[in-house]
DNA sequence: GAGATATGTCAATAACACTGACTTATCCGT
DNA sequence: ACGGATAAGTCAGTGTTATTGACATATCTC
């Protein structure tokens, strides 16, 4: 039942026919319910490091900015909304809804914060005179540069020191498989929305 | 200033001598302060990038699991320390706030939800009888694995979706590089630790 | 002008984390 | 066997980040 594709080395992650989970029961959306190539571990241990592996990076790449913000009297939710408005100048308000995915009230709590404290300054649409639009102050902005540092810094470093890589191996590899493997880890129908928001950034090389 | 050994190819990550940051200013210690090599991104696009994919990655990772705790009644809390119980039997109390970093009463409250409610029993140690081993019961082995399979899912896909990756490229390779990738975000001091505690996995290939 | 959209705001609640202080049981070295 | 260290449990209070539901305002679009 399960047709294995693996590859030959060793395990991995194998493909194998598996019927596709639908929400309806709507005949004729089950008839076009074709066998689809769902990707497997041979070896569950494989996913479960993976699974935990991408825990503990998170938990040490959130712990670096949460040093800083401390000072502030900030959380990590202040960062976020930071890093993207610092990074995406003139983003609205729903755009940041769509990306941190929380409610409204929540963001609007934070980002009262910033704006109080001087960090980030709203500016009404020019196309759409609903939309508040969002940005950086000068002090936001190096505010943002301070938080990004110590970040960028784990992300070089891991980038260079992944052990078993050796001194001829290109880092550019590196970071694209990197940059590969996140960006499959998002919904799929997210991705697009993803790439699109990326491709807007500002800073200059 | 900076000395770039960058790779030819594209831009990615350079290599520049440093001064590493130190605590002290104790002048035996400063002195053996010698430069570092401190990776560096050239573009620092490439770094913020990095640093979004893997907010958006997390971000959509957690997600899938929240769906089913909500059923449950259960947050993310719960879930990780039935995540670690689950594939570390025998964990004890002080390794499982090592790996969660957190406080003791945090742990308490949802630890206390999960044996109340049947998914996590505890055993003294026998070694050291101050020591509380803990063990999921054959329902948290279960509802483990019920949240285990849509990560596994998720992650498994990352693997063989990533978009530039032809059919003839090596899952494995893809596998190991996130692996890599991963592990290298951690903290270095902390590496040796996960290292040993994914060496003491349990569940059979 | 009507309905949809973008934002802001009120009140209440929950999940998850923290600090600080204290207790109990057990281990280990002297 | 005593004393200090360690593992765990617990109490009370607090803060951050999130939630829901309801409603208000301004603006856009047709």
């Amino acid at each position: 039942m399960s047709i294995t594709l693996t590859y030959p080395c060793r395990s991995s992650v194998e493909v194998a026919t598996v019927l596709p989970y639908r929400a309806t029961t709507d005949p004729a959306e089950l008839a076009e319910t074709a066998p689809i190539m769902e990707p497997r571990f041979p070896d569950r241990n494989d996913g479960d490091d993976l699974i935990e592996l991408l825990f503990f990076a998170y938990r040490d790449f959130v712990a670096d900015p949460d040093r800083i913000l401390a000072e502030y009297g900030f959380g990590r939710a202040h960062h976020r909304v930071l890093h993207f408005v610092d990074r995406y100048p003139g983003l609205t308000i729903a755009e940041l809804l769509d990306i941190l995915r929380i409610t409204k009230q929540s963001l609007n709590r934070v980002l009262k914060d910033l704006i109080e404290q001087g960090y980030i300054a709203q500016r009404t649409g020019t196309n759409d005179r609903r939309q508040r639009l969002l940005f950086c102050t000068e002090a936001g902005i190096r505010f943002a540069e301070e938080l990004s540092r110590v970040q960028m810094r784990r992300v070089a470093r891991a980038l260079v020191d992944q052990p078993g890589r050796g001194a001829t191996d290109d880092p550019g590899e590196a970071l694209a498989s990197a940059q590969g493997f996140l960006l499959a880890m998002i919904e799929p129908e997210e991705r697009a929305t993803v790439r699109r928001l990326m491709a807007r950034r500002t800073k200059a090389a």
